[in-house]
RNA sequence: UGGGGUAUGGCCAAAUGGUAAGGCAUCUGGUUUUGGUCCAGUGUAUUGGGGGUUCGAGUCCCUCUACCCCAUCCA
């Protein structure tokens, strides 16, 4: 059994949230949704979200329904609904209960849309499309309300029906929200909910000359069938607050769904981006939306991957918020990783050179298994071996270079499955080209039964000469030259190499034993869905198989990467205002703080009115500065002092007790953390919780040996210089004791141990 | 520039304030009738920089920097 499944895999941040609602009973199961716009074909960037979404939904007995999110009717199409599905089922998962689309809710979206216009919250916007760009402001600047937002309920339930019934053109009207023209939030300013298109829409025909924005759609869609999880990719972070708007505004009843956001897939050498992807179909660099080299689900496929190597791959490379690109490496790791275990090995010879073994007359067949020793599956073919054969033309060399195994004029190597040879005359043509090898074989030395007592370094593929089956081979390789290719000037013009008249032994066509096959030494294949026939065989390259030997020759070349050095510019702090430095001056003269505390404290007008307000109450300044400087601080980030559960003489009273010492600073902590949830008292919280610190050696020292005793590892460890462990220590000591141990007495007790 | 995000070895990515996981890639051995697989080993990781709080900071506070997203009647 591999280390990955002793591995404890640690859970992302969106399964603990999930895992977190299910605990605290938010929700009774789990609900996620691939919500896919169809119109595209879907790539390995839906398979990170399919997983993701079906995966959840999976590991913790919930559901996962699929969404067409088919809102734009000028853009969708039945084509790729089909692409969708057929992507999700290949990858193995079932949706719940039918596929679901997002028109079939325009009618409940209309009477949610006609709701928010009784309630004021949304109207009919009679500016043009310019005139509504302008009014919106720029990020630094607000914008500003359009004239036809004070319309009447009435005019306006009168406008959008007029709306829903196509009485108007194109742009004439759209329905807005009323929101607030200059939020910060540029989503914000009175987002379009509805606009009108006079459009065929590929399933609700023409019943509708309005449609919904997704801002308004996919929250309400996501409400209405009960989802509960809502993950999507980051750009739509600031989609997130109209999200909540809507729902809020609409005060549905609960449970509602709540949007979660995480990083989307990109991968080097790849691009991924629908409008990259088409461009390379279109201009016709590549064959199709199936061609084997796009990162596309149907590519992936006609290329030979597997779904499990897919899935493996998504789960690899985990999620989370950051943006990130994936080593094309990795994914090639996960199919190679796949088929090693489950595919035959055959042998095919990319590039033929002739072998003739003039030693060797008549005819066998050799027995020979499907599988190398370690892949514990069974089945085998006969290979038929006769006084001709092939050998790849890599496996040869005249005038060898160091290090290479294979066949030469001194160096003999074996036939897989079969027979040793050896070089005995090169034959060449006028021009000097090599075109036959003239070998012998050593009849003791068959593979099972060698008697010889040769040593080769090497065994190489080959087919026998009568029997061999002709086949097409395309070798594909990156698609982009560059990590991160901008688009089709960055092609790799090698992406797809053809061999028309590359040979393999005859079971690959004739007993068929998979789709997919090892060609040993050289890569897994697998067989053109699309063009293939047993007259005319053409096999895929999916990868190739790792090749040291390859890499040792291409070494040298890559020594010159300097390491980019990080260039770090230092920014500016604003200068302090007037009273800031008044502020400031008296703290680091008169109350003694160190000029970091006092910087921050005087530069925020709420700590340090809540600081000054503490000092009433209790004038040893210092800790009192440091638990407001670095705790009340971060309550203080999104609140107003009023909001606060505390008050400023109650973080005194807490200062007062460290400095007694009778509480330790990390439990001073832990008891602000209580004060902040229920404004407690932190003596009483202290008392309640029996918080009063350890600070007695005979209580402590048996513990500390104790521990010493348990974790002898360690000891030595720290014993040979590895100093950081002090801390491993104390924080196992105060583990032991419920964090009340003092923490200073038991560094100093450790050290002393652990010394002596 | 306003707002929202992100930053941990070459690439992903973990880590209730207490020994900086794991995978990919790399390199080195061993096994091997695949230069594959497998096994073992391999990294001084300034946890973006600087400061502060703390016995102890990747984690808390302040600050700076870099990158991504938002001004489609797209999603």
């Amino acid at each position: 059994m591999s280390k990955r499944f002793i591995m404890h895999k640690s859970k992302d941040f969106l399964r603990k949230i999930v895992e977190e609602d299910l605990k605290s009973g938010k929700y009774k199961e789990v609900v996620t949704r691939f919500p896919p716009e169809p119109n595209g074909f879907p790539h390995i960037g839906h398979a990170k979200s399919i997983s993701l979404n079906f995966g959840i939904a999976r590991e913790y007995g919930g559901r996962c329904h699929l969404r067409m999110d088919d809102t734009n009717p000028t853009t969708e199409d039945t084509q790729y609904v089909e692409a969708i599905k057929d992507a999700v089922k290949w990858l193995g998962f079932e949706w719940d209960g039918p596929v679901r689309y997002t028109s079939d809710y325009f009618a409940k979206l209309y009477d949610y849309a006609a709701e928010l216009i009784k309630m004021q919250k949304a109207y009919v916007d009679s500016l043009s499309e310019d005139e509504i760009r302008e009014y919106r402001g720029t990020v630094t600047q607000p914008g500003r309300r359009s004239k036809y937002a004070d319309r009447s309920v009435e005019e306006n339930l009168d406008l959008f029906e007029r709306m829903k019934n196509g009485e108007f053109q194109d742009g004439a009207h759209v329905l807005r929200a009323k929101i607030d023209m200059a939020s910060p939030n540029m989503k914000m300013r009175d987002p379009l909910l509805y606009r009108i298109r006079h459009a065929h829409h590929f399933r609700a025909g023409d019943a509708w000359a309005i449609y919904p924005m997704y801002d308004f759609a996919h929250c309400l869609s996501d409400y209405i069938e009960g989802v509960t999880h809502s993950l999507c990719t980051l750009e739509f972070e600031n989609n997130r607050e109209i999200y909540d708007w809507v729902i809020e505004t609409l005060q549905l009843k609960p449970p509602r769904p709540y949007q979660y956001e995480f990083a989307r897939l990109n991968i080097n050498y790849t691009v991924m981006s629908k409008r990259k992807l088409l461009e390379l179909v279109e201009k016709g660099v590549v064959s199709g939306w199936d061609d084997p080299r796009l990162p596309t689900i149907a590519g992936y496929k006609r290329r030979g991957y597997t779904p499990e190597s897919i899935l493996n791959f998504c789960e690899m490379i985990g999620v989370a918020k950051a943006n990130s690109v994936v080593d094309v490496s990795q994914l090639e790791y996960a199919i190679r990783d796949d088929l090693n275990k489950k595919v035959p090995r055959v042998m095919c010879v990319l590039d033929p050179l002739k072998i003739t073994i003039e030693n060797y007359e008549g005819y066998e067949e050799i027995d020979a298994s499907y599988y190398p020793h370690d892949v514990p599956k069974e089945g085998s073919r006969k290979l038929p071996f006769s006084k001709e054969i092939y050998i790849d033309r890599e496996d040869f060399m005249e005038n060898p270079e160091k290090g290479y195994f294979r066949l030469t004029p001194e160096q003999p190597v074996r036939l897989k499955h079969a027979y040793i040879i050896r070089c005995k005359e090169v034959v060449k043509d006028a021009d000097g080209n090599i075109v036959e090898i003239k070998a012998e074989y050593y009849p003791e030395s068959k593979s099972g039964s060698d008697t010889s007592g040769i040593k080769v370094k090497s065994a190489i593929q080959w087919v026998e000469a009568t029997s061999a089956r002709k086949i097409e081979v395309r070798l594909y390789d990156r698609l982009f030259k560059n990590e991160a290719p901008q688009g089709i000037e960055d092609i790799n013009p090698d992406s797809l190499k053809v061999i028309k008249d590359a040979l393999v032994e005859p079971a690959v066509i004739e007993e068929k034993a998979d789709e997919r096959f090892q060609f040993e030494r050289v890569g897994y294949f697998y067989a053109d869905p699309v063009d293939y026939t047993d007259e005319a065989p053409v096999f895929n390259k999916i990868v190739a198989l790792k090749d040291s030997w390859a890499k040792k020759k291409k070494a040298p070349e890559t020594t010159a990467k300097a390491a980019p050095k990080k260039v770090h510019t230092e920014g500016e702090t604003a200068p302090m205002s007037e009273a800031e430095q008044v502020l400031f001056d008296r703290y680091t003269k008169e109350l003694k703080l160190n000029s970091e505390v006092a910087n921050t404290l005087a530069r925020d007008q709420k700590l340090s009115s809540f600081f000054e307000e503490a000092l009433r109450s209790y004038h040893e300044s210092v800790t009192v500065a440091n638990i407001v400087t670095n705790e009340v601080a971060r309550e203080l980030k999104n609140k107003e002092i009023s909001a606060l559960q505390f008050q400023p003489g109650q973080i005194a009273e807490l200062a007062k007790m460290v400095d007694e010492e009778t509480i330790s600073t990390k439990i001073a902590k832990q008891v602000f953390e209580e004060m902040s949830k229920s404004g407690e008292d932190p003596a009483k919280i202290v008392e309640a919780k029996g918080l009063v610190q350890i600070s007695d050696p005979d209580v402590i020292v048996p513990i500390i040996d104790e521990i010493i005793a348990k974790n002898p590892d360690n000891v030595a460890k720290y014993r040979n210089g590895n100093t950081r462990l002090l801390g491993f220590f104390v924080g196992q000591v105060l583990k032991n004791t419920g964090g009340k141990a003092n923490p200073k007495v038991v560094n100093e007790l450790v050290t002393k141990a652990l010394s002596s």
